[in-house]
DNA sequence: GCAAGATTAGCAATAAACTTGCGCAGATCA
DNA sequence: TGATCTGCGCAAGTTTATTGCTAATCTTGC
C-alpha cells in the first residue's frame, strides 16, 4: 500500500483528470502503458482509489448555496447517532456529515438553491429526528472546493526516485 | 441548460461510477449509445459536467484527519481576501475554503495526518498572513462524503417523461 | 392542416483506448 | 554464480468511444 514517486505523480494527474488515457499519463510520468496501468489497476484493488466520479458544476444543477448545520444533542449512545446517520443518509442535500470534538456534535455541510429551500430542508429534518440545538451558517461563496488530496502525507518506501 | 428526467438519470449514473461505459449508460436510461453519449458531451460543453475525477481514501494517503478551522478577520476588504485567497491556494491541505456570513468569516476544511500535522500546517499558515482569530474543530469521524450533488432542484422544462 | 425546419433517436463503420500474454532486464539473496 | 523476484515494455486482441449518415418525431408559421 506504499506509494513510490510515480504512484503519486499518477495520483495526481487522475484526481485532476480520470479521463486522461492510460497512455498519456504513463508518458507524463516516464512509463509506458502497461506498468502505467498495472500501477492503477493495483491502487484500484488496494482501494487507494475508491472510484471514479463526475463532478458537477453546482450553480448549473441550482444547489448554489452551502449551509454549515451544526448539531448539539443530549443523546450520546451509539443507538441515536446510527438513527441520526440513517436520517441524513436520506437526504441528498447534505453532502458531508461529521462527528465532532468540542462543544458541537455534529457537524454537516449542505447544498440547496435558495434560503427558502433551506428552511424546507430544515423542517423536514427536525420533523424526522428530535435535535436539541441547531445552527445554521450561512456560507457567501465557496473560495476553494477539491477533491483532491494531498499527497504529500501518504506512506513511501522508495523515495529515491 | 435544462434537464430533462434522462439527463438527470444520467447525471446520477455518473456522480457515482463515471468508468461506465456509454452503452450501459443508455440501457439503463433506455437510450441507445449515440444519443446519450451525445447528451453526455452536451453536458459537458454547457459545464453541467465539470469534470471527472479520481476519488482517494483519506487513509490510505494518510490524512484521516478533518479540521474544520473558523476565521475571523478585522481586513473586509476586497484585496485582503484575494491575498488569503492566494495563501490559502498554496495549501494542499486545505480541501474547502468559504466565505461566511455571521460571526464566523472565513470556513476552511482541513485534512491531515495527525493533531501534529494540523500543528505544522496551522504555524505555517499564521507565518503567510495575519489573521485576527483562528478557532479550530477536530472531526472525530466522518459519518457521510459525497461528491454527489443532488438533482432534485435542477431547472427542468419536459417534467413529462 | 400541412410543409419546412429543427431536434432527437438509431445504425454502422471507424478510431481510440483498454487489457492481456509473453519475454526481457535489473535487483536480491543464498 | 545462478535462482528467483519484481517491474518494464512490446505486440496482439478486445472493448469502448466517436463520427457520418438516415429516419422519425416534434415545432413553427402560414
Amino acid at each position: 500500500m506504499a506509494l513510490d514517486k510515480i504512484d503519486r505523480k499518477i495520483l495526481t494527474l487522475l484526481q485532476k483528470d480520470a479521463t486522461m488515457p492510460v497512455a498519456e499519463i504513463g508518458r507524463k510520468v516516464g512509463l509506458s502503458t502497461t506498468p502505467c496501468w498495472r500501477r492503477i489497476q493495483k491502487m484500484e484493488e488496494d482501494g487507494v482509489i475508491q472510484r471514479r466520479v463526475a463532478v458537477l458544476d453546482p450553480a448549473k444543477v441550482n444547489v448554489g448555496v452551502t449551509v454549515f448545520v451544526s448539531v448539539k444533542t443530549n443523546e450520546h449512545n451509539d443507538t441515536w447517532m446510527r438513527k441520526f446517520s440513517g436520517v441524513i443518509d436520506e437526504f441528498p442535500e447534505v453532502v458531508e456529515f461529521y462527528r465532532m470534538s468540542g462543544d458541537v456534535d455534529y457537524l454537516m455541510r449542505v447544498v440547496v438553491p435558495d434560503i427558502g429551500a433551506y428552511d424546507a430542508f430544515y423542517k423536514k429534518l427536525i420533523s424526522k429526528i428530535n435535535l436539541t440545538d441547531v445552527s445554521s451558517a450561512f456560507a457567501m461563496g465557496q473560495i476553494k472546493y477539491t477533491t483532491a488530496l494531498p499527497l504529500d502525507f501518504a506512506i513511501v518506501v522508495d523515495d529515491d526516485k
